[in-house]
DNA sequence: GCCGTTTTCGGCCCGACTGTTTTCAGTCG
């Protein structure tokens, strides 16, 4: 049987919380959370570390976690995991997810009233029960029945293309106030993950009450659900939960990292300071006393550069604050160099025949120059001959006016259900440029779509694989291809593969582009854009890339226009 | 459960906010 590794770290997960309902021990807990938290994240599929023994290299697995994934492997679930699950019922994990109910509540209102489901729970609230348990009110039963109704209207991780943009508005907001000297995004939008769970706002100021007023009074916010004495935090009308913190300006650089995450990141950067010695928490990097008596004193916090040099360490750039090998990169000097918008010369999947919303030719060119570009490849979906010859003309009359970009008359060609390509030969090796994509079989298995794709690159006309998974976020999970095979493939063939910058798509993602860069295998960066406006989503596929480590060598949109040029060459000429 | 520059035992990040309390437990990030 097969499993996938969020079907492992799913089960992790469950375990955790069911201990964590049962008073089990936190520490393991903790452990059993952090598996899971790994898992989620791996490039490599857990089934095959397993079989080669490697699984137990990964920091955080040890013994049990090895045998434990053995036996999901083998059998979809483990000993542990089965005996937990026999001591309660299910449905108490549902009410975990409810906002304000943590493993005590849960296991009291199981205990004391029988309460063993959220439909349960919420006719509790509604009978007032819930108010008479010891530590409960009014107040607490009113909270819990908000907080049901909006998990019941919840739609899950929000794309980091909604959740940047209203970000950035708060910041504008709060950005403009006397009193505010400095304010950022924290958290995993600023680390940016491709789902926000919820938006974390810092500011610097040595004023609370007008930064707190400003905040609760932006357009959007719904409701106020807590405001402290430096912490509040709001529900924005389309369920996103905003948190603002308000921080002295001596203490914002560690406040910064702290807030920003990762918790896995934290917890490691904090014991490599315990370990030397210091305390490291949101208002700035202590040393410890060495007598009694003794108070800590502060030597650091303002910057997050100096949080850093606490412990020894360089910079590390939020996209990489994941506890995934960028502390010991960090330590060794052999942290990336980040590729940054600034380092993108082309865009090589563009759109100008797109029903709605199209601009003209001409304004795109006019808008990647704009954006710096070097070269442009134009790859409309156009299944006829004489179409595409027109459109050839129309791009070679146009560089005809324009030196200050390459234009490439290149083409999006469809890989069909068995593979073969939508376009035929002649009309493929006449294109400067060639990305093929696949638009359909969501459903497949990884198997048949990796042989889709695997045929299409090993025809000798394609350079590129666009949006290879071929996922929305949100929407669909793509297909489950074996990435390790079709990273093979591509540096079997010489075959491009891309990254769709389209905040929806985000494909490959960030632990691929990783995988990719591991594998020597450069990653085309293109915005998929349908309009000018568009050319500038590469910003999303820059975060995806920074995140996957991706340094200018590994992008191949980051090089002279030549590199891809010769490329196809060699292989239309092979 | 995991881990080791106090390595096979003993420790594991740390603080804000709320509601229900008369000093704090529970939750959250």
């Amino acid at each position: 049987m097969s499993v996938t590794n969020k079907d492992v770290a799913g089960i992790f997960s469950e375990m955790a919380d069911l201990t964590e309902l049962q008073d089990g021990n936190a520490f393991r807990i903790r452990s059993f959370r952090r598996v899971a938290q790994v898992l989620e994240d791996l490039h490599e599929s857990v089934t095959s570390l397993y079989e080669s023994g490697a699984l137990s290299d990964i920091p955080g697995v040890g013994k049990g976690t090895v045998r434990r994934v053995g036996q999901i492997i083998e059998t979809g679930t483990c000993d542990d995991h089965r005996e937990l699950r026999e001591k309660m019922p299910a449905g108490l994990l549902d009410m975990l997810q409810i906002s304000g109910m943590g493993p005590k509540t849960v296991k009291l209102v199981y205990e004391r009233l029988g309460v063993s489901s959220v439909d349960e729970l919420e006719a509790a609230c509604k009978a007032g029960h819930l108010a008479e348990l010891p530590r409960m009110g009014e107040k607490t039963q009113d909270r819990i029945l908000k907080s049901i109704e909006s998990w019941r209207k919840r739609s899950g991780r929000m794309p980091l293309g909604e959740a940047i943009p209203a970000g950035k508005r708060f910041l504008d907001a709060l950005g403009a106030l006397g009193c505010v000297e400095r304010c950022d995004l924290a958290g995993s939008s600023r680390r940016r993950r491709e789902t926000i769970g919820d938006l974390d706002v810092l500011v610097a100021s040595r004023e609370v009450a007008p930064v707190m007023d400003a905040f609760v009074a932006q357009p959007l916010v719904a409701e106020v659900l807590l405001r402290g004495d430096t912490k509040c935090s709001v529900r924005l009308e389309s369920g996103l939960q905003v948190d603002l913190r308000v921080l002295e300006p001596e203490s914002y650089g560690a406040a910064l990292h702290y807030f920003t995450g990762s918790q896995m990141h934290n917890i490691a950067i904090r014991d490599r300071g315990k370990r030397a010695g210091l305390r490291i928490n949101e208002y700035g990097v202590y040393r410890e006393p060495t007598e009694e008596g003794q108070e800590p004193v502060l030597i650091g916090g303002a910057s997050e550069e100096e949080v850093f040099a606490a412990v020894k360490l360089p910079y590390i750039p939020p996209e990489l604050r994941e506890n995934r090998g960028e502390i010991e990169a960090a330590e060794k000097g052999t942290l990336p160099e980040l590729i940054t918008d600034a380092d993108l010369r082309g865009d090589l999947h563009v759109h100008t025949d797109a029903a709605e919303g199209q601009d003209s030719l001409e304004a795109m060119v006019d808008a990647a120059i704009e954006l710096g570009r070097t070269y442009l490849a134009i790859t409309d979906r156009i299944s006829s001959p004489e179409k595409l010859a027109e459109q050839r003309t129309a791009i070679a009359m146009l560089q005809e006016k324009c030196d200050e970009i390459r234009l490439l008359a290149g083409v999006e060609v469809v890989i069909g259900p068995d593979g073969e390509l939508s376009l035929d030969e002649a009309t493929l090796r006449e294109a400067e440029w060639v990305i093929a994509c696949a638009h359909d079989g969501f459903d497949q298995s990884g198997e048949k779509m990796l042989a889709r794709l695997e045929r299409a690159m090993k025809s000798g006309l394609v350079d590129c694989i666009g949006h290879p998974a071929n996922r929305i976020l949100g929407g669909r999970p793509g297909a489950p291809i074996d990435h390790d095979k079709l990273i093979a493939l591509a540096k079997e063939t010489g075959v491009f593969i891309e990254l769709d910058s389209d905040p929806r798509r985000l494909d490959l993602d960030a632990a691929h582009c990783r995988q990719a860069r591991e594998h020597d295998v450069m990653v085309a960066l293109c915005s998929d854009a349908r309009s000018a406006a568009e050319l500038a989503r590469t910003e999303y596929g820059i975060y995806t890339a920074r995140r996957g480590w991706l340094e200018v060598a590994n992008v191949l949109t980051a090089q002279p226009v030549e590199v891809l040029l010769e490329r196809r060459a060699a292989r239309l000429s092979g």
